[in-house]
DNA sequence: TACTGTGTTTAGTAACTACTAAACGTTCTA
DNA sequence: TAGAACGTTTAGTAGTTACTAAACACAGTA
């Protein structure tokens, strides 16, 4: 017997509230984009919570972090006090919004503090047992470069329009 | 006046404990790496706890899923009844392991429902709408292909000897 | 003006997580 | 065999987080 569409969407929305809950995100968050991922038409608030089970406030809140993240978009209707939300389908772009959205993060703010201490050592005002000096100097500095390689790495993935397959054989075959 | 080495340690763990409670690990996990990084000889458990300022039992359980993900090493010297964790210091190591780790998670299991759900469309079986389920369809296959696109540069990531500054420029430069 | 349909904010809660303290199990030593 | 020196496990806890329920604010309409 035939799978229902409902179903099936029920399924996949159940998937990525697991994906999102695995890195870190809210489950509920997961739910939200799934059901206006494989939504047709733009869904208004109340469409999202039906569809969800969550409870508007809920919905409302997520709703609007998911917009900071660039993975959703809210737009209104003329003559129609509602708003609509679909779904971003390039993700591509919402990477890109993602990741520079964590620029301004807790996360940056700990990355510099590692390339402070590292400016201790190089500008030689640390004081203390020579050779372990030298030790903690060598270490952090093998971190930093570390840190600005990801970086790095983070910048191309940007700089691509897309993930698409063209691209990733690419790069793999520079490394090959 | 000069920095302290003791104060610099104290710091970069500080900035480590952070790093890390922004990935949605502990913080003590940070912290245990950061002290073993900075450490020219490998630390008994107790050395672990009086640096860090955790209990036996948390450094015990912590220092455990550490050495799983390839972070830290465990040893222990003849005649001498303590383990000795020291931190990996290659960092493209622990990359590599901490993916492979990945892989049987919980993560991995919810990207491969995502694909059983795409199976059930290729094969038709799915009663509905038909313009519905064609667009559902189309929808869920762009979101796989993403995965695979991420999947695949992982790989290219894992095949690098390191990520130094060599490599990624290489790449950058073919996506120019 | 009251009323209705919106989205937002707030107070509270249930579940979870990262820990602590302490009991426990082992292995070595006296 | 007792005791000491380890690492591990367990029971409990403080703090956090993702939510719910409900009050709220605001605009349009009768």
């Amino acid at each position: 017997m035939p799978t229902k569409l409902s179903q099936l969407k029920q399924d996949f929305t159940e998937g990525l509230s697991q994906i999102s809950r695995f890195w870190g995100l809210p489950k509920g968050m997961g739910a939200i984009f799934a059901v206006l991922y494989l939504s047709p038409t733009p869904l208004s608030l109340d469409e999202v919570v039906t569809q969800t089970g969550l409870t508007k406030g809920a919905v409302s809140t997520e709703v609007r972090t998911l917009a900071r993240m660039g993975l959703v978009h809210r737009s209104s209707k003329l003559g129609d006090r509602k708003d609509y939300y679909e779904a971003e389908s390039d993700f591509y772009k919402s990477i890109r919004s993602i990741l520079k959205e964590r620029q301004n993060s807790e996360f940056d703010r700990a990355v510099r503090s590692v390339k402070e201490t590292l400016d201790l050592l190089e500008a030689g005002s640390v004081s203390g047992d020579e050779a372990e000096v030298a030790f903690v100097h060598e270490r952090i500095k093998a971190l930093q470069e570390f840190f600005n390689a990801i970086d790095n790495l983070a910048s191309a993935v940007i700089k691509l329009e897309s993930l698409g397959f063209g691209n990733v054989t690419k790069i793999l075959s520079v490394l090959k």
